[in-house]
DNA sequence: GCCTAATTGATAATTATTCTCATTTAACTG
DNA sequence: CAGTTAAATGAGAATAATTATCAATTAGGC
């Protein structure tokens, strides 16, 4: 097993897993640690790559095995960019959404739901029924605006 | 040249075609009439087929390249879906939502924007400047709701 | 420490997307 | 409305992304 880099968000990911009945292995826990130390959305190949220099040779199947499992789990979440590509950021919780920074792809959360106070009255006119959403904002973090 | 199916959606996209000095090809007009008459999300492979009976045989790379360029247009919209595709679907002017049927995939729009009156104060605290956002309901329709 | 089901690694297979270039065509022009 | 030309297309090769397979390994409980 792993030891040495564990933080609070290696012991988040390992209690949901342990009450999933799933196992917490040295693979799992480095896909945290490497969205989580570097707070921004990755890509599959970056994340595997990051991994990589933690344990040594991983297979790529296991990261995209992870990070399935991982979402369902609500504990990374798939972002999406406006060049039609996509990458994983840390996220805990369900209800949480997030903004992007276009320029270095930092990823910063936001806990109010610009959603929840939204009429949905014309919406439910149409006989639709809303269980869920998807938000993102995209824009500058402070760096990337300053360095501009 | 086509002759026979066009309507509002057509010429729409013919309006805006001309304006940017693009050619409206009978490829470009039989997308914009399979997305906008099927009335929902469709992936790249089923708007390949619908083209291909309109038309008979179609390359799919102008699809790629139809859709690309669509959605520069906003002439389309990419939606993306829980379980973790994406597809397509016709959709007029820059700052519309979707909401998506979770079973049939149907899309509806409403103009109404929840981001837009949403106080963005605590995420500029953070230095964060937003410049846009993408926001997407899901749930079920009318329809699917009294079929189940 | 042992046992067992869960997980992983390596790679093959599949699927999705992009590229290339010769051929075709929409739109403009007179 | 025939001629011209740049834009667009088709077919398939090339590349990239994702999933499947299965023997070998390992976490977690006893």
């Amino acid at each position: 097993m792993l030891k040495g880099f564990e933080c609070t968000e290696e012991s988040y990911a390992k209690g949901i897993l342990r009450g999933k009945g799933l196992k917490s292995t040295a693979q799992r826990l480095a896909v945290v640690h490497v969205l989580h130390t570097s707070g921004k959305s990755l890509s599959v190949g970056e994340i595997h790559n990051g991994v990589k220099e933690m344990l040594g040779a991983t297979g790529l199947a296991t990261i995209y095995r992870t990070l399935e499992m991982f979402e369902d789990l609500s504990i990374v979440k798939r972002l999406h960019f406006p060049d039609g590509g996509h990458g994983y950021a840390f996220s805990q919780g369900e209800h949480v959404h997030h903004m992007v920074c276009i320029e270095c792809r930092g990823v910063f959360d936001f806990p109010e739901c610009p959603v929840e106070s939204f009429d949905y009255t014309s919406v439910e006119k149409q006989g639709f029924r809303v269980r869920d959403h998807f938000i993102q904002l995209f824009g500058q973090c402070g760096k990337c605006a300053e360095a501009a």
